[in-house]
RNA sequence: GGCUCCAUCGUCUAGAGGCCUAGGACACCAGGUUCUCAACCUGGCGACACCGGUUCGAAUCCGGUUGGAGCUACCA
């Protein structure tokens, strides 16, 4: 029989961002490495500092990166059971009331101590905590006891929680003590820093799942990337699939110190996910669920020529939005050839045969102005680009062309050729 | 302040006493390739915080120093 029962436990006071979800990314690897089960457990137990919707935002989170929870439970539906625990401790006399609420009476000259999944041995004294609230005023659990009572109750195997838990685990040792339960494995996750190196929050920027998504990044690539923050695979191999990442989940090889989110490499990230591990229907499905108004036939015809140069799922339509519209601006300084040689270009373009508008002719004719002219390859295909696409970033210069069809193609060709005149 | 945790390239990390004149990745720089850009390939830059031990031998073990972080709530 398998015993091993993890649990993710947020507080729905906002949406989460990336750091917490990272929490609960390390619970699903462990629970289902083990085969065991992963818990959704929603700690709304401050009433205060309930957000509206936070749950669904929460559980949204989780889908969207397919981290599926095997049970939920809620906090504030379980008061009669905290209730009962509490009532076994004012039997054991270790709780008194204070102002309405209940403290658990720290019995001092204890070494508090327990092996933590990453820390190895980590002991407290009991002189130094203080008499806890472990139900507030309001009837409401703290933490301490929420957590404690529900992980034993649910039969929790292990916690993995942030770091910042390791200075009330000894609080919560007490309270299994004094129930005479056995405490869970601790594994206490390192923080994710922010660039200022300081605990990822809101606050300083930490964005959430829906915002990375709704940058064009992949829900495989924030998975693969926060795998990483903190945890290494044996290998070398850095692109890993939630499933391989099951395969290869270890408490062994979660590191202790905090790593700095690095945006760079996550974007990188997202473009190996593009380039390499997608198959291309389905990053063509992906475009076209997140541009609807796209043209689906159309994407499929073109992303094959553009897929290298995207690292996010945003970057599609940046870079093929040329080929499409009506209009586009182009900006003359960025073309580097002058007019006069545009013209010659231009009038190369013009005696192809409209039939025979294709890359090859295309190529054919520009290589012969290039030869004729004496001019600088790239600086021609660069200038080529520029002027029909406005940007610097296009897709290969013939094919795009070829899309293009020649009529449009000497239109933008003697706009750019107006513009660099005026100028 | 007290308690606790942490400490390898700018960043993510490998490293569990000799395999380390410390390996990989991102970023950066240079070259190559290509139809511009991108992608790709090759090379370069670049770190064991410091000081003492232990040991024949330490990035790895121990102690201290320094630095960083967390907690110190009727928040989680």
């Amino acid at each position: 029989m398998n015993k091993i029962k993890v649990r993710y436990a947020p507080s729905p006071t906002g949406i989460p961002h990336v750091g917490n979800i990272r929490t609960a990314l390390f619970n699903y690897l462990f629970a289902k490495n083990k085969k065991g089960k992963f818990i959704l457990r929603i700690e709304d137990t401050d009433r205060k500092r309930l957000v509206p919707q936070a749950e669904e935002k929460i559980e949204e989170s989780l889908k969207a990166l397919n981290l599926n929870w095997d049970e939920k439970i809620i906090q504030s539906q379980r008061l009669e059971i905290y209730k009962k625990y509490l009532d076994q401790l004012k039997e054991k006399k270790v709780v008194y009331e204070d102002e309405g609420s209940w403290r658990f009476k720290v019995e001092k000259g204890q070494e508090l101590t327990w092996s933590d999944g990453v820390h190895g041995a980590v002991s407290f004294k009991s002189d130094v905590i203080e008499d806890f609230v472990i139900i507030k005023s309001d009837g409401f659990p703290t933490y301490h006891f929420a957590s404690v009572v529900d992980d034993h109750d649910t039969q929790i195997s292990h916690v993995f929680r942030g770091d910042e838990w390791i200075s009330s685990t000894p609080k919560h040792l007490m309270i299994y003590q004094s129930f005479g339960w056995q405490a869970p494995v601790f594994v206490h996750l390192p923080v994710i820093l922010g660039a200022d190196k300081k605990k990822l929050s809101k606050r300083e920027g930490a964005k959430t799942v829906f915002e990375y998504l709704e940058e064009g990044l992949l829900p495989e690539t924030i998975i693969n990337f926060l795998a990483l923050l903190g945890w290494s695979p044996e290998g070398e191999q850095e692109i890993f699939s939630l499933e391989e990442l099951v395969k290869e989940f270890s408490i062994e090889r979660i590191n202790k110190n905090s790593p700095v989110f690095n945006v760079d490499k996550l974007i990188w990230m997202n473009g190996q996910w593009i380039h390499k591990r997608l198959e291309v229907g389905d990053l063509v499905e992906r475009i076209n669920k997140k541009f609807p108004n796209l043209n689906k036939k159309e994407i499929l015809e073109y992303l094959p020529l553009v897929r290298d140069r995207l690292s996010s799922i945003d970057d599609y339509p940046k870079i093929t939005n040329f080929l499409t519209s009506e209009k586009i601006n182009i900006d003359p300084n960025k073309i580097i050839l002058p007019a006069d040689k545009l013209v010659k270009i231009k009038n190369e373009y013009k005696v192809i045969d409209p039939l025979k508008w294709d890359k090859t002719f295309i190529g054919n004719a520009t290589a012969s102005v290039i030869q004729h002219e004496g001019l600088s390859k790239g600086e021609t295909l660069s200038s080529i680009g520029t002027a029909v696409s406005g940007s610097t970033v296009t897709p290969p210069i013939y094919d795009s062309l070829e899309k293009l069809g020649k009529e449009k193609t000497l239109e933008r060709l003697d706009e750019a050729i107006r513009k660099k005149t005026q100028k």
